[in-house]
DNA sequence: TTATCGATGGTA
DNA sequence: ACCATCGATAAA
């Protein structure tokens, strides 16, 4: 049974999305339910930076579907995608500025893994058994809690996957990846390969 | 009420 | 490269 240390506080999620995302990697996602608690270490974050961002759900502005984006940080989103896949983030910034984080990818720690494995937004969220009953439910537990990890020593940085529509933010390099995890969802540029 | 479109992943 | 599958949103 690995220790995990005192959930990440109110105030670390307290900032914009793209400062909060690298921060997130090598932390630890736990998902606790009667069946036990199931775990993984963050590896792949992606930032959604409000109203502006034309790739952010709140480009929309204020709807049913973002009022969590609005809420405070520190705050379970979670949606369904192409009407199969539940995908995860973390609301951040202050109250009334929608931004989020996606988590991409977790190097798997502790199951339920329904068969499912970590290196994909829709994967992990199967894997560590959460969907969006779980919207709008905070970290700070008891349900969801994110505690710190051991932070990656190179960090890679790319465009986000799948927002070629959004015009100039489709191009904005606010895709985090820990560049030594192979856990990640996709190749990237500079992690690809190994060595010898 | 209806049409369009995805922050994906599995298969060919 | 094609497509399964469905909720949110916008148009009508």
């Amino acid at each position: 049974m690995s220790e995990l240390g005192r959930p990440l506080p109110q105030e670390f999620y307290a900032r914009p999305a793209d400062r909060l995302a690298p921060a997130l990697l090598g932390t630890v996602l736990a998902v606790h339910s009667e069946q036990g608690t199931a775990m993984g270490r963050i590896v792949e974050t992606e930032a959604y930076v409000g109203e502006e961002d034309l790739a952010c759900h709140a480009a929309k502005g204020l709807t049913q579907r973002t009022t969590v984006l609005y809420g405070p940080a520190g705050t379970a989103y979670l949606y369904l995608i192409y009407g199969m896949y539940d995908l995860f983030n973390v609301v951040a910034a202050p109250e009334g500025v929608p931004h989020a984080v996606l988590i991409r990818a977790v190097e798997l720690l502790q199951g339920p893994l329904n068969g499912a494995r970590g290196d994909g937004p829709g994967r992990l969220t199967r894997a560590l058994g959460i969907d969006r009953s779980l919207n709008g439910t905070s970290l700070l537990g008891p349900r969801l809690t994110i505690h710190p990890g051991r932070a990656p020593a190179t960090i890679t940085v790319t465009p986000r996957v799948g927002v070629a529509y959004a015009g100039a933010w489709a191009d904005a390099k606010l895709r985090f990846l820990d560049a030594d995890s192979r856990a990640v969802s996709r190749p990237s540029p500079r992690s690809i390969g190994r060595p010898g």
